[in-house]
Parts: structure tokens; C-alpha cells; sequence
RNA sequence: GGCGCCAUAGAACAGCGGUUAGUUCGGGGGGCUCUCAAUCCCCAGACAGGAGUUCAACUCUCCUUGGCGCUACCA
């Protein structure tokens, strides 16, 4: 089996040309199949070598690898211009001196006759003189292949037997005036060079399809096997844009996903597959893989489920993988590396995406805590609640030796000295010192910020918060 | 306008002629835990509509409606 992914270069990865690499990788796999890498820059006006790079690390971030290429559309020109050239003498295709406006008033004309719309084949009719004529008249042409009346059809391996009408299809430019192939021609001939037996893409192509079945029947190729699947879709079942959305997979990188998450969600995405376990590799995917599986209909994205299951994998993170694949996100937090290391360590589970770390980390940078009282209003309605942080805090301005387990017996021993529950009065500390209700484990988070730092903090909280408790 | 594809809870999938229509994410509630997370328990929530076929239809057929894609000298 030989399969190919062919993205244009007309900007980063983005999420929907990333699922179908990954199903093209998948299918790879499960077959001991051959992935040919194209990129497919026929249109000059819209690829740039930047866009290429960037796919091409993107790719490889993933986890998507091409047994061979990746191979440059522009660079085989010639290639595509003797199979225009067969066609032409063959007379299957020809060349076309129709102008933009006339193109447009055929175009107006079908619209309102309400017949579908394309180019008459007009200049099929011209003859080899005037064709000569017109050629050393030096007038822009296209050359246009002939689509004969006749059914095109191909048995889709996702949507089963497809069928179009070849009446309806009009004539296709195959060759532009500018002297390049267009998308349709090229794909053609590469995948026939290429040796291509199965096109994996997005469902977007199908209309493509029969054009390019009609161009394999001119030259008398035999097409390869299709799989189109299903779209993926924005919240509100549109085409997935920025709008819904990041839509790039560098986005993903940047916010700390892992890869191995992207490609878990995204193979199985539109894919029947066991939902009591969800989280598997590619190569466990691949094992019972199967195109009937794959669902006719197109798929929502779920950001929401990509970060749980990105959150399954980072718990999965040894510590020192964790701490290899967060140092990134790391960079511009103005802690030392040992403490970073060590909050990282002990919040490894709650991080939904690496980047979260910095936000982790906030509490232990700013000297400057922002206690939104807001947030404690329940918290302060408990009786004895203030009694007892400042006991706490007298008590630990007293105690000689900081440690983890010395916190925790001074809070112990205050706790039983006080009828307060244990979850108020650690969340009252854990506020009182860094602002916020949500923390790594308390008593690692007092210890790493330091027995001062910590007196200081909840004595100002302590003196912020008197005057606003009247309001309630 | 033309052509094509699609249709089970908010989302992703099960169900393949007879089921109390199931699972996972999400939502709501609760237990446990120093918080969050994790985990456990509970709750809400779906067969788009209409005709047929059949003893029986979510499941088969047709129609309608709705959604999406294509309709470029983009890919």
C-alpha cells in the first residue's frame, strides 16, 4: 500500500490537514503501507518556503513520518507538461483563448437558466488554424481537457459508490496561461508516478474526484482507491476557522499539548472505537483498524476533550519527561530552576496543558498578592475562622525549625486547639498566603515560599481584610 | 442556482429488525481528600419530520427538512 499526504504551503499546519496526515499515518501502520510526503506548490502566488518549513516540523513534532519525499510540485514541471502535451495531440485536451469576461457572462447566463455552471467548451470548436493564429497572435490561453458525457464514478472506501454525472462537469482547465498545472492535472500524474494505490484526504476533494477520474481516463491510467473523510467542524457545525477555534497546530504546541494527545484525540475522532478506553496509541489504533470504522458524518472538535485527554497523558509523563518537555514553558517565570522543578513535580496532575505551569507558579513569584475577597466570602462566614490564622501565624513566627513536617504539626495542633474544620482552615492559610484557593499541597506550597514570606503575606491579608468584612 | 455528502443526548462513538437505547468527554449534584486535580456514587439529556415495507423499525426504502462540501487560471 502506498499512500501520500499532500498539504499546500499556504500557511501553518493546520488541525484539519493534521488529521488527515495522522489517518494517512494511520493507515500506514496498520497496513506496513508506504507514506510519500508531496507538497503540492503548483499555485507560485500562494506557497512560501516558509509555510513549508513550518508543515515540515510540524509534522515531524507530531510524530508523522514519510517513508519517502518530500517531493516539490514546482520542481516537476516538465513532467506535467508532457502529459498535457499527450493530451492535447491526442486531442483530448485543448487550448482556450475564452476571456475573463466572457467567462463571467457564460457564468451569469447558466445562473439564471438555473442549469449548473462551467465553461460551454466553445474554444473546443476552434480549428488548428485558428488555434495557430491565435497562438502567434501571442493571446493568453489555457489548455482545457474534454469531458465526455458519461458517468464518472468510484467506489469510495468511506462512502461507498459515488457517482456523477460527466454532463455536468464542464471542461477543466488543466494547464494555466501562466504555464503552470493546476491542482487537478498534478495530482494526477503524480500519484500515478508516484505509484500512489490509496488517496486518503479530506472529504472536501470528493467533487475533485470525478474531475481527476476523467483526467485518468484520458491518459488511460488506471485511478487509485479513494478514501475521503468526513470534515472537521467548528462548535457550530461550520467549517472549522478561527473563529471556533485555534486552527493551527503550532497553536497546540505553543500551549503546551503533547503530540502523543493530538494524535490519540484526532485518530479517533470520527472513528468507532471503544469509548471505555479512550487512550491509546497510534500504533494500538492501527491494529484493528479499519475504513468501515470510520464515520460517514462530519466530526465536531471538542477542545474540552482534547485537554482531558492531553491532561491523561501528561499524568503518564515520567518526572523527568515532565520536566524535559515543560522547561519551555519555564523560560520566562523568574524563579530558580530547582523550585520551578519542584512545583512542577508536585502539580503534575492538575496540569490540563504545560503552559499552565506559569500560572502555577504566579503565587510564588509576585510579592505582591491581590486578595480578591470575593473569593472568601463563605470561607469568612466560619465562625473563629480569622481566630485561628492568627494564632497559626503567631505561632509560626515562634517556631525555630521551618520545615515541611514542622508545619504540619504546628497546624495539627492548632486545628485541635480549635473546633474549625480542617479544609477551612487550610484553605484560609492557603488564601491568606498566596491569594488564591487553588495551590499545590498546602504544606509544600508554605515551605517553598518560606516561614517570612509567609507571616508577611498573611498579615496583610489579615490587615486587608477587617474593614471589607463589614460589607457582609 | 447546480452537483455531491451527511443526520442517535451539548460533543465523540455503540446499537446492524424485537434493548429499561449503552459508553466516553462535557454539564448538574454528592462522597473522599488541606484546595484543585484524580477517584467513587448519583442525576439530567438523543433516535430531525413524514410516508411506506414488516407481526415488529433508531435500524430497510422513499420524500421533506436541516447541516456541510464543491461549484476558481486555490489546493
Amino acid at each position: 500500500m502506498r499512500l501520500r499526504f499532500a498539504p499546500s504551503p499556504t500557511g501553518s499546519l493546520h488541525v484539519g490537514s493534521a488529521r488527515t496526515a495522522i489517518m494517512n499515518q494511520l493507515v500506514s501502520v496498520a497496513n506496513n503501507g508506504t507514506l510519500i510526503l508531496r507538497i503540492e506548490d503548483t499555485d507560485v502566488s500562494r506557497s512560501t518556503e516558509e509555510s513549508t518549513n513550518a508543515i515540515l516540523s510540524t509534522l515531524k513534532w507530531l510524530g508523522v513520518s514519510y517513508g519517502e519525499g518530500p517531493f516539490f510540485q514546482s520542481s516537476r514541471e516538465k513532467l506535467y507538461s508532457k502529459y498535457i502535451k499527450k493530451l492535447i495531440s491526442e486531442g483530448k485536451a485543448y487550448c482556450c483563448f475564452c476571456t475573463q469576461e466572457e467567462l463571467e457572462e457564460m457564468r451569469t447566463k447558466q445562473l439564471h437558466k438555473h442549469i449548473s455552471t462551467g465553461y460551454d467548451g466553445r474554444c473546443s470548436k476552434l480549428s488548428q488554424e485558428e488555434v495557430a493564429e491565435k497562438i502567434s497572435q501571442n493571446l493568453p490561453y489555457v489548455v482545457r481537457l474534454k469531458i465526455p458525457p458519461e458517468k464518472l464514478m468510484f467506489n469510495d472506501l468511506i462512502k461507498g459508490i459515488v457517482e456523477f454525472d460527466g454532463k455536468l462537469l464542464h471542461d477543466i482547465i488543466i494547464l494555466r496561461s501562466n504555464g503552470s498545472p493546476t491542482y487537478n492535472l498534478a495530482v494526477v500524474v503524480d500519484d500515478h508516478e508516484m505509484n500512489i494505490s490509496h488517496v486518503i484526504r479530506g472529504e472536501d476533494h470528493v467533487s475533485n474526484t470525478p474531475k481527476q477520474i476523467a483526467i485518468y481516463n484520458a491518459l488511460g491510467l488506471e485511478a487509485p482507491i479513494f478514501a475521503h473523510i468526513p470534515l472537521i467542524i467548528g462548535a457550530d457545525r461550520s467549517k472549522l476557522s478561527k473563529r471556533h477555534c485555534d486552527t493551527a497546530i503550532e497553536d497546540y504546541q505553543k500551549k503546551g499539548f503533547l503530540p502523543e494527545a493530538l494524535v490519540n484525540y484526532f485518530s479517533l475522532l470520527g472513528y468507532s472505537h471503544d469509548a471505555n478506553n479512550e487512550i491509546m496509541t497510534l500504533e494500538n489504533i492501527a491494529k484493528t483498524f479499519s475504513f468501515s470504522s470510520i464515520s460517514k458524518s462530519p466530526s465536531m472538535f471538542d477542545l474540552k476533550k482534547l485537554t482531558w485527554m492531553n491532561n491523561q497523558y501528561i499524568r503518564m509523563l515520567s518526572d523527568k519527561e515532565l520536566y524535559d518537555k515543560a522547561k519551555s514553558f519555564c523560560k520566562d517565570i523568574p524563579l530558580e530552576e530547582k523550585k520551578i522543578k519542584k512545583i512542577l513535580l508536585l502539580s503534575k496532575d492538575q496540569l490540563k496543558v504545560l503552559s499552565d505551569i506559569k500560572e502555577i507558579c504566579a503565587p510564588f513569584c509576585s510579592y505582591k498578592i491581590d486578595w480578591d475577597q470575593k473569593k472568601v466570602v463563605k470561607l469568612l462566614k466560619k465562625e473563629r475562622i480569622l481566630d485561628f490564622l492568627k494564632e497559626f501565624i503567631e505561632k509560626l513566627e515562634i517556631l525555630q525549625d521551618f520545615s515541611l513536617n514542622s508545619l504540619e504539626i504546628l497546624f495539627d495542633t492548632q486545628l485541635g486547639l480549635d473546633s474549625i474544620k480542617k479544609r477551612d482552615a487550610a484553605q484560609i492559610i492557603r488564601f491568606a498566603s498566596t491569594g488564591k484557593l487553588i495551590s499545590p499541597p498546602l504544606f509544600d506550597t508554605l515551605y517553598l515560599l518560606g516561614q517570612q514570606e509567609i507571616i508577611i503575606r498573611m498579615n496583610q491579608f489579615l490587615q486587608e481584610v477587617p474593614c471589607q468584612e463589614k460589607m457582609y
